[in-house]
RNA sequence: GGAAGAGUGGCAGAGCUGGUUGAAUGCACCGGUCUUGAAAACCGGCGUGCGUUAACGCGUACCGGGGGUUCGAAUCCCUCCUCUUCCGCCA
């Protein structure tokens, strides 16, 4: 959520930059109204407060007379106090009900692009950043798509897991469930190596937590619920590591903080059809390593090179072909000011997949979630966040399936033997 | 799940027979004096949000969360959450 007073000083870049993500004219006017309905509260605050001031000078009073016994006085002072309280009452009920108006226009607000969001309204607008370097691997006529390796070699049972749960569950069986692992292993291992202390969290959160990513209010159906406690199950380890700091000041001394974790994530990705959800493309479970970077916001830029850069490297030792997206304004996410996706080309599916999307949210979720550092003179600023899939389990399996059959078998990348300990599927 | 107790500032720990208590005291931390330097000692500072102010400052709210009683609540009542101990149950 954005910080009124950063729209009070930049509305024109503001309306710059909703403009860039495809907001029409007519909406830009909800800027306007939540610096009246600031204006409001904060006439409100000055106004009670007053009331206020008085209500508790007569109670010094009040007490002072009482304990002079002079009770006939106090006891007429005790009446104005309560013509005061009433007063007060009725201001407090207004500015509650303006300060939830705010909120609710400062939740429609996405955060503002940055300068090198390119223009554009869907996926198709999304500049190359990196391209694939070399030609597009191929497999010739006999290759076959990771749902049928996944059979052929019993490593994923998708109807079994339809059985146990429904569609968009898949079981892991076997090699595949091995390879699956080891990539975890991987992943972690190499995040703890480049500095983020790795942390298994909760995988469930509750409505506080859920609210401080963002994904409340914004995303609430695409987020199991479970009414009986209401918690969430979380759809990615971003909810729960981001909330670790909710509501602190952290010391400057001690940014930036750099976490890593494993989770299953849950998503009921309501509105989903067609080739996208065929085989391990997307899915109701599925697992990922998170990295997560709350740092001073002069470095977030500095940092979000870096963890591009992370990502990538996983990708290089893993020898998958990939390419990296600089997302348009039309498909950056609602918390994001940029975002990198990385995506592998799936070789027999002949497409290419999102498995890691790599974003700076600045201060979009610590302004939400109130997480902010003291710098070294004591001034007290909001940290900026960064996250980024390092990497999202399912189509890092597909592609790497797809890309790797021979005819012998499915041949296991160099630097992940060692966890599987095999080097070949068949 | 049942019973009892407890949740106060970075930490420890008073206050809890309602009335200058945003809150004693100690530790930690920051600045200063002293010292060749350090330590010790001494002096001073040391929470957060909001409002207001050019600024110093002033006002207001916050003692787990929410609500209530009262002229006035950290202090009384209700409720929820969390922790500790005991019992029960169980990976």
């Amino acid at each position: 959520m954005l910080q009124v007073q950063f729209i009070r000083e930049e509305k024109e870049r503001i309306i710059k930059g909703l403009a860039k993500r495809g907001w029409e004219a007519s909406k830009m006017n909800i800027l306007d109204e939540i610096i009246s309905l600031d204006d409001k509260r904060k006439s409100l605050q000055t106004q009670n407060d007053q009331f206020l001031s008085q209500i508790n000078a007569k109670s010094k009073e009040i007490g002072e007379l009482f304990k002079s016994g002079n009770a006939e006085k106090a006891n007429e002072f005790k009446g104005e106090v309560s013509a005061l309280k009433i007063k007060t009452g009725d201001l407090e009920a207004e500015m509650k009900k303006v300060q939830e108006m705010l909120n609710e226009s400062l939740y429609q607000v996405p955060n503002v692009p940055n300068e090198l969001v390119p223009n554009g309204q869907t996926d198709e607008d999304n500049e190359v950043f990196k391209a694939l370097e070399g030609a597009l691997p191929d497999l010739g006529t006999d290759a076959i798509p990771h749902w049928e390796l996944a059979q052929k070699y019993s490593l994923i049972d998708f109807a079994l897991g339809v059985k146990i749960t429904g569609a968009g569950f898949p079981v892991y069986m076997g090699k595949g469930a091995k390879l699956q692992r080891a990539l975890v292993q991987f992943f972690l291992n190499e995040a703890s190596d480049a500095g983020y202390l790795e942390l298994n969290p909760p995988f469930v959160v509750n409505e506080a937590s859920a609210r401080g990513t963002g994904n409340l209010p914004d995303k609430e159906g695409q987020m199991y619920h479970c009414t009986t406690d209401n918690f969430y199950l979380i759809p990615t380890a971003e909810v729960p590591v981001t909330n670790m700091h909710r509501a602190e000041i952290i010391a400057q001394a001690d940014l930036p903080k750099k976490y890593t974790a494993f989770s299953p994530c849950f998503r009921r990705e309501a509105g989903s059809y067609g080739a996208d959800v065929k085989g391990l493309n997307r899915l109701h479970q599925f697992e990922k390593v998170e990295i997560v970077q709350m740092v001073h916001p002069d470095k977030s830029y500095e940092v979000l090179d870096q963890m591009l850069a992370h990502v990538e490297g996983l990708l290089k030792k893993l020898e998958l072909p990939y390419r990296i997206l600089r997302l348009c304004g039309g498909d950056l996410s609602f918390a994001s000011a940029l975002t990198y996706d990385f995506e592998v080309y799936s070789a027999a599916q002949k497409r290419w997949l999102e498995v890691s999307s790599v974003s700076n949210f600045e201060t979009f979720q610590s302004n939400r979630m109130k997480m902010r550092f003291k710098d070294t003179e004591g001034k007290k600023s909001l940290v900026h966040t960064l996250n980024g899939s390092a990497l999202a389990l399912p189509r890092i399996m597909a592609s790497l399936i797809e890309n790797n059959q021979t005819s012998d078998g499915i041949v296991i990348p160099e630097v992940i033997r060692k966890y599987t300990g095999f080097d070949i599927i068949n």
